[in-house]
RNA sequence: GUGGUUUUAGCUCAGCUGGUUAGAGCGCCUGAUUGUGGUUCAGGAGGUCGCCGGUUCGAGCCCGGUAUUCCACCCCA
């Protein structure tokens, strides 16, 4: 009957070696927040469905993960069959067929029906609506990091998980721009600290607003930017193709690809200025810019900071800056972070006016880098255990177990063998094995000297001394 | 959601055009060593070949479905 267990799709265990490692990864993120006055959150795995649809446009919320309702979730769908509530329902499109058969449901249909509930698709929208139902009680600017997981119903593929952390910091109600420059500032600070080489990108959606508007088609705005986007990937001629897919014309086409040619230039700040001449979003977008790399001036990056007109991103909250980081070196070269600013993101939930900005690191894919680079300190073990005692019998076990509570009163991870086993090698070999480096072996010559023998499992070499004498080898040890 | 790919011992993988009893390395267990791991030597255990169905005298191998791995697209951390 043993039934072999698995993993759902794109999920992963993490061994206590990925564990220790996440941490540090995690740990060092948070010691920088903390340093730049970010206060610590932490939402539900779950929020209400109507709380994230409609934030991440049509394929995010297909990405969504939907939890079914508690109890008999089918009762409300064949509830609204029976009593024909059908002709009631303002769209009856939403609805089951009104033949009292469900057979015609697909998915779509039934789920306002079947879940009212969903897993976080990220962290920025939750901690919009904290804000929003707790607006009076926050003193703004309210500066907050939030490090949880995340899903998202994808196909998984390399350095892409179903659950996945994000580690963000966000500033709300404050359209500073001096908060752009602290983010990209924490970028530098948080990727140095992990020795990771990296590149920050930045752009901002207004000028891509604006180039919109000045190709007299402010409407196609999304699928400019989607396709700019791609510029890296599928070239100029791509993108030019891309473009014509979404019945842009020969002049609106090249327009465009002229604005993509800044972003191989050096100084793309005044061309930008020039181009958007006449055009006070773009304008504004340029101005914004400068205005972070004015603040940036004197903070000394080890890190470039980099215009990139091409960078999109697709969260269609973003009306700002918008800033994304990729290692520079090594075989993953993916996003690592991202961020921006959004205008009007509480607005849905009905506190219109607030501005926020805010960053994501993306803990999976950190991982992934930092592995792939071998950035990780040797340091990080799967247990930081410094001895393991030994003994024979009862008696020696007493004493062993003294000995390990002392051990560990002065501060030292010390471990004792669990079980009286016979053979003392099956407890050297569960040192050995678990990379404990020393041992304290307890036999009746020891307890009757008060002593204990110390072997260093590394070397082969052991010695016998007192508890007091152990304690200060093994703080020389560390 | 679309396309490709993977799945054989605890792990990493061989397995020929379909043909006896499915192999290797590592790991595991026992012993050489009744107070010494790691190293060495000798021996041993361990597999419904992802799952369901089909073709065939015969399937790990061929066909269909399904799950899963990894990769790409869409999109994204």
């Amino acid at each position: 009957m043993a039934q072999k267990p698995t993993l759902p799709q794109g999920t992963r265990d993490f061994n206590p070696l990925q564990v220790h490692r996440r941490k540090f990864i995690l740990n060092t993120i948070e010691e920088v927040f903390k340093k730049y006055g970010f206060m610590p959150l932490e939402t539900p795995a779950m929020e209400n469905l109507n709380t994230l649809t409609g934030k991440y446009g049509d394929e995010g919320d297909q990405l969504l993960f939907k939890v079914l309702n508690s109890g008999n979730y089918l009762k409300n769908l064949t509830e609204y069959n029976n009593k024909g509530l059908l002709e009631e329902s303002r769209d009856k499109t939403l609805l089951p067929s009104s033949d009292g058969s469900l057979n015609n449901l697909n998915a779509k249909t039934a789920l306002p029906y079947i879940s009212e509930k969903g897993l976080r698709y990220d962290l920025t929208v939750p901690f919009a609506r904290y804000v929003v139902m707790n607006r009076n009680e926050i003193t703004y600017p309210f500066k907050r990091y939030q490090m949880q997981p995340v899903w998202r119903a994808d196909r998984p593929q390399q350095g892409r998980y179903r659950e996945f952390w994000q580690c963000d910091a966000d500033v709300i109600g404050s359209n500073s721009l001096l908060s752009e420059a602290e983010f990209l500032k924490i970028y530098d600070e948080v990727f140095t600290r992990l020795e990771i080489p990296v590149v920050i990108k930045i752009n901002n959606r207004k000028l891509l607003s604006a180039l919109a508007a000045l190709t007299g088609s402010p409407e196609k705005f999304m699928d400019i930017t989607i396709a700019i986007d791609k510029l890296d990937k599928i070239g100029e001629s791509g993108v030019a193709e891309e473009l014509k897919k979404c019945e842009l014309n020969e002049s609106q086409i090249s327009q465009i690809i002229k604005f993509l040619s800044l972003a191989q230039s050096v100084a793309p700040l005044k061309e930008l200025q020039q181009l958007f001449v006449g055009s006070t979003e773009g304008l504004q977008g340029c101005n914004e810019l400068k205005k972070v790399f004015d603040l940036l001036m004197g903070l000394q990056l080890q890190n470039p900071v980099k215009i990139d007109v091409t960078l999109a991103r697709g969260l269609s909250y973003y009306t700002g800056a918008i800033v994304e980081v990729q290692c520079t070196q090594g075989d993953f070269m993916a996003s690592i972070g991202g961020g921006g600013r959004y205008d009007n993101l509480t607005g849905i939930f009905g506190l219109p006016d607030v501005s926020g900005v805010g960053i994501s690191f993306g803990l999976d894919r950190i991982y992934l880098v930092m592995e792939n680079l071998q950035k990780f300190p040797d340091y990080i073990k799967a247990n930081h255990t410094k001895i393991l005692f030994c003994y024979f019998d009862e008696p020696t076990q007493a004493f062993a177990f003294a000995a390990t509570a002392k051990i560990r009163e002065a501060g030292i991870a010390a471990e004792i063998y669990p079980d009286i086993v016979k053979k003392i090698g099956k407890q050297l070999e569960y040192a050995n094995k678990l990379n404990i480096p020393f041992v304290g072996i307890v036999g009746s010559n020891e307890m009757e000297s008060g002593k204990v023998v110390i072997k260093n499992l590394k070397e082969g070499t052991q010695e016998e001394m007192s508890i007091e004498k152990v304690i200060e080898k093994l703080k020389d040890n560390n």
